[in-house]
DNA sequence: CACAATTAAGTTGTGCACAACTAAATGGCT
DNA sequence: AGCCATTTAGTTGTGCACAACTTAATTGTG
């Protein structure tokens, strides 16, 4: 067996949703906002829970993003490199891993195939020698006309509307800001 | 260069929280519920605000679990594995998959290191030959004993209180469920 | 100016996700 | 019984994420 069928097949193990409601709703103790009210034995389970739930909305989505991608002869992560360039044109590849928060040792690889793909080009900055600038090609910049259709139907994939993205995103941006500061500073130890 | 500063470095691009407001507010257009109201231009670039959001909060979320992990010898898959056989006890590998939506292929050889770790036992099963289990070795049920803080430093990482991650989990699973749908009866053409 | 520290990109190695495939066991169905 | 479709694990190959490292260029400081 190789792929989980995505389906409603009839005995599959739906941990995502059904169970939100069958549990003890945690968020209605005493307390709701101090984790310190729930029992270690239950939070262990919650904490499975949302853990679950991140991940595979991320994998839903990559994984419907690759599908949508296939088209155009891009990964999902590739994709992400493009919207940059056609947003910014030219960059080094340091400010280009600074606006996808990547390090070279993820970007290099992927440029190098981008670059094998014929989509952009790698050429070492005149004045700083140690800076590579990356820029697109003729095929690349005109691959955006196909990509323009892409977020219609990704959000049409989610079902949700405008409003609602919206919304999410600056949730998710908040968990992430909050996040990265904990990874900063340490994760707390306990509390 | 390797790793992109995480911290509030002086140059670094930050694409996430900031624009946030800086940009044109598309749900402020005529009708926020219909996409097509909006122009393509500024749909490609609101596409890689939320991809960009949710690819960074996932992988936020990875690297705070990462460290939190490491103390216990786990990476996070591995963590996720270890909490549903601890949820469930003694599971078939096909099962295990479900509860996961992962596939033999990445399970496999992730199962193969947590036997090398000794937290797991993988034998065939007698009634079907097919089928693997996979049991918790008494190392993999103490280990249960030490993951019992984890969730409540995720928790105080996410600066979230409970009923915030709930609701946050809610909206995943229904785009998880939506996206899901989605990537059955094939992804919309245009729409 | 010289030399240490910093910075940029790349390399190596590990682990995960997934597609495509193989191998073996099982369950029908005739 | 014989055969075929299905089911279950596992394998192989590609690409990504990241830690740890190397190399080379640049900058800062005495």
């Amino acid at each position: 067996m190789t792929k989980t069928p995505l389906s409603a097949s009839e005995g599959v193990v739906r941990d995502l949703p059904d169970k939100a409601e069958a549990l003890p709703d945690l968020s209605d103790s005493s307390d709701p906002s101090d984790p310190s009210a729930v029992p270690a034995e239950e939070f262990l389970r919650l904490d499975r829970q949302i853990c679950f739930s991140l991940n595979a909305a991320s994998r839903a989505f990559n994984s419907v993003y690759r599908v949508v991608l296939k088209e155009l002869g891009l990964t999902y992560p590739q994709y992400l490199v493009m919207l940059v360039l056609w947003e910014h044109g030219e960059l080094p590849v340091k400010r280009l891993g600074e606006h996808l928060r990547l390090d070279s040792g993820t970007l290099s690889p992927l440029l190098k195939r981008l670059e094998a793909a014929g989509l952009v080009r790698r050429e070492r900055s005149a004045e700083d020698e140690r800076s590579v600038r990356v820029n697109l090609t003729e095929a690349g910049a005109d691959l955006r006309e196909q990509a323009l259709v892409v977020p219609r139907r990704i959000a049409a994939a989610t079902g949700f509307d405008l409003r609602e993205i919206r919304d999410l995103r600056a949730r998710l941006d908040r968990l992430t800001l909050a996040l990265d500061a904990a990874a900063l500073e340490g994760v707390p130890v306990c509390e």
